[in-house]
DNA sequence: TCTGTTTTAGGTCAAATGTCCTAGGATTCG
DNA sequence: CGAATCCTAGGACATTTGACCTAAAACAGA
């Protein structure tokens, strides 16, 4: 991996553990190991490593987002490859938040010109929550309704774990985003499971 | 009002607006109108405003739940005043998120000791909620259950209307919000409204 | 091997930050 | 009025920050 990645790397993790304006370059150095006036070379300024991190996370992003797709037989179970994602990463979470949610809310407290660019991560949840849930026969608007509707639980649900630190709270709320997402089939019915 | 409360009233509006570490003595000291290096007599470090903003919000969120307590008549009123904080507080919110929520995550990040202090918000909200969900029949279990969904439910809300700056987003979640809380008594058996 | 480009280390710089001191003003109370 | 306490202003301080420069090292291709 070529220096650059390296520093996107470190600075992806660095962000969402310590936040963008916490984390400083020496920080990402230290974690890199390189020297700090070895940044300018690489990136000109800090905005500019952000902007890498943020591509990043777009593209980690997207390719998760396929492999949710090839994975899950129905809808139904790729919904829930979202859904788990707060049991997958519970302990992180546990302890920095969701990683978009709060790097938007940094983002828009700085008053950032990225912040739009790291809303595109949210997008891309969204769209893809979306798409699975017009495949369930959802029509466009319902299905951006649900998406959203779910998109804002599962970030609830993260916002709260870093301060209750209950486990069992995650794995119910999982549960019940699950059984919402089963339940929003037009053609569903209360047949039980 | 005291030199005192006007340093931590201006510092909890800097904190929510701009985030705790983004914000400076100088900051402050603009907002007050004060010089900076009369800070020292008042509060010795950054901690300590912090440890007073933090009292301060408690306080606030104490005074506002007996407000509900008095104003609602039903405890799904009651649970209605929380609910619609997000249309009240909609301006704000779209920008800043929520105040509790977006503390707990950057102290959280920060490692910051007072994080647990600031979890009590939380646990305010949390407590009380549960209290109204008790009122309506709930079991104590349940009744903490129902609490924290909602919780964590508002939080989502919050959250992703940082991103998407949809007013009809948060009137469609707060009415969801609303029917969830009215159909959270155990003798509720579908009998429409 | 020689040449030119890329990468790196180390250091400098101004600005900002939290902390802290001191001296002067204001206020209170005997 | 006089003295003691409280409040305030302004500045000093070491440290850290993002940004930037220069020179040496590593590498590439001919």
């Amino acid at each position: 991996m070529s220096t650059r990645e390296n520093i996107a790397a470190a600075a992806d993790d660095l962000f969402y553990e310590r936040g963008f304006e916490a984390t400083s370059f020496a920080d990402i150095a230290g974690v890199v190991g390189i020297s700090r006036g070895n940044f300018y070379h690489h990136f000109k300024t800090k905005d500019e490593i952000l902007d890498a991190v943020i591509d990043r996370r777009i593209a980690k992003t997207r390719k998760m987002l396929e492999t949710w797709e090839a994975k899950g037989q129905t809808p139904v179970d790729r919904i829930g490859c979202f859904v788990r994602i707060l049991i997958r990463n519970r302990a992180k979470i546990t302890l920095y938040g969701c990683p978009v949610g709060t790097l938007v809310s940094e983002l828009g407290k700085l008053n950032h010109v990225s912040q739009s660019r790291a809303n595109a991560l949210f997008s891309l949840f969204s769209d893809w929550l979306a798409m699975q849930f017009r495949a369930m026969g959802c029509d466009e608007v319902t299905g951006v309704q649900h998406a959203r509707h779910l998109l804002a639980r599962s970030q609830g649900v993260a916002s709260l774990s870093q301060a209750l630190r209950d486990d069992d709270f995650i794995d119910a709320e999982v549960d019940l985003m699950l059984a919402y997402a089963a339940a929003a089939a037009p053609d569903y019915s209360e047949k039980g499971d």
